[in-house]
DNA sequence: TTGAAAGCGCTAACAC
DNA sequence: GTGTTAGCGCTTTCAA
């Protein structure tokens, strides 16, 4: 048994020709050796649990996929599962993930995700992505939704003869609000104020977008440029846009953030605010890989820069 | 040791009083079972493996969430890989998943599953979905490709002056074979012929579906209506329309077919034939989990009807 | 109602 | 180079 084991490993010293017979019975019996009992004995599964609050949302499915790459060539295996953004249901599956004993968990933050972590015990290393948790000790990655904001606004006033509107993300979500701050303080920065009549807030759907196109339309007489939270509502708005026998770019510029796919299927194509979430997901298995050798990392958020994509909408 | 194990599963008598004493315990100490451990002696993991080619494809991971939905329903938890659309990624993904000792495992079907699934040993019930697999002896799930193209064809005749043209997917791939057939039946059944004309191979990507557009519009003079084989090329195909100053659906009828989320959000919204992600998802968990019972299964594909969904392309 | 003991498949330490 | 043994955390007899 421990000469097979041995084989197996690749560790300790096996003669040839019984490394042979090994791998031929091997065949055979068309064996596969069982990973859990090799977990017991040796602690580690060689798993990450990945928790995603919408796995048909492209922006977090392209992040799960730079961290599936990245696992793969490490030879981890991926849990991942969907909590459809449910306080309850996340707890329940980061529960699940520690009895299965997952080497470490990626989790991008919802609302309810500071409270999750709070209320389980530390079982190995855990990293929150996107939508950073204030109360959390650990590390955390996302794109710098402060200064892309402030690049899409900037863009907008170069072209807009009045000041671009802003279509906002709900207010306790922590990235919609740094990507308000980035919008104000780039309309400050021109001396500009920030009124509150050219904001309307919505969620990050297509429809929330849509209808707060509206009201700004219905609201704001001189509206020429428009930047939306994320690519969704900017679609949305796009909708409504066109609906009034507008044109983009040229009646009223927009841009959004993320840069989804649609953003470049649509006619116009959508200027945005690109996420870098290749290298996203490939710092947190980083990062995860190094706290699982025991290392210790640096706790405060990793801010990744955003970048422009031009595109025919502004 | 065994009382505890009696109280966690609660099978066999336990007294309240020791009940509630070990659950104070489990609450001090922080304590976790583990699966794993469970899992050598009883043998069943709780967990199902689900490969997919493309995790950034609202398509599959749709059908994904809806599997999430049923595992989570049931106390599964998923793992889910990416196999990037190669097969020898495949290969070792499954492998992995075997090693892991899944329950069960949930394939959606490549050029390479075939081949895949015959080296390895059938360790526990597989399924395989959305692209059936003509050499596999287990259960498969699929929309009717053929039907639903049929009814995207015969809505376009009734629209359109001249036979539609189709941007077709690849040759190799059954799904795609299928709603190729399903369009020549459609014209034959109103005695038209399928003429190569007006058929553009392409794969399913965006880029394809613009550039079988551009093509066909060079070679067919009297083009009015347009099915494509799937959501992302009738988007590039509708972009190629614009570009050409044309209208749809004025100047050219077009659908589509899958239903994903773009679907809805590009102007004009675009009519396609959804596939029932919900319950191909749903039905693949119900399958296996029959399976894992023991049960033995119906193993001709079970093909579900997709629905026609009007929008403003056609 | 509880405890003792065997064993799931493997690795690591040690002896041979 | 290879075999023996203990033990990872649990469930399941079987006895008490």
């Amino acid at each position: 048994m421990a000469t097979v084991s041995r084989a197996l490993n690749r560790t300790g010293y096996v003669k040839s020709g019984t490394l042979e017979k090994i791998e031929q019975a091997m065949d055979e019996l068309g064996y596969i050796p069982n990973r859990q009992a090799r977990a017991m004995v040796g602690g580690i599964t060689r798993t990450i649990g990945v928790l995603v609050p919408d796995m048909d949302n492209s922006l977090f499915m392209r992040i799960v996929q730079a961290i599936n790459d990245a696992a793969y060539r490490h030879d981890y295996t991926l849990l991942v599962m969907d909590s459809r953004g449910e306080a309850q249901r996340e707890a329940k599956i980061v529960r699940a993930m520690q009895e299965l004993r997952v080497d470490g968990l990626i989790l991008f933050g919802t609302p309810g995700t500071a409270q999750v972590i709070e209320s389980m015990k530390p079982q190995g290393p855990v990293i929150i992505l996107d939508r950073l948790v204030t109360h959390f000790a650990g590390p955390q990655i996302s794109v710098n939704h402060y200064d892309g904001a402030k690049t899409a606004v900037r863009l907008l006033l170069k072209h807009c003869r009045y000041p671009p509107a802003f279509i906002a993300g709900p207010a306790h979500i922590w990235s919609a609000q740094q990507r308000l701050n980035g919008y104000c303080d780039a309309l400050r920065d021109q001396d500009l104020p920030a009124v509150l009549e050219r904001i309307e807030y919505a969620d990050f759907t297509y429809q929330a977008g849509y209808s707060a196109m509206n009201k700004l339309f219905s609201r704001v007489p001189d509206l020429d440029g428009v930047f939306a939270v994320n690519d969704l509502a900017a679609l949305g708005a796009m909708k409504a846009i066109y609906e009034r026998g507008l044109g983009c770019p040229d009646d009223v510029h927009l841009v959004g953030f993320d840069d989804i796919h649609a953003a470049r299927y649509v006619t116009p194509s959508l200027t945005t605010i690109r996420q870098p979430m290749e290298s996203i997901g490939r710092t947190a298995v980083d990062i995860l890989r190094k706290q699982i050798r025991g290392e210790t990392v640096e706790t405060t958020p990793i801010v990744l820069p955003g970048e422009l994509i031009f595109r025919e909408s502004c």
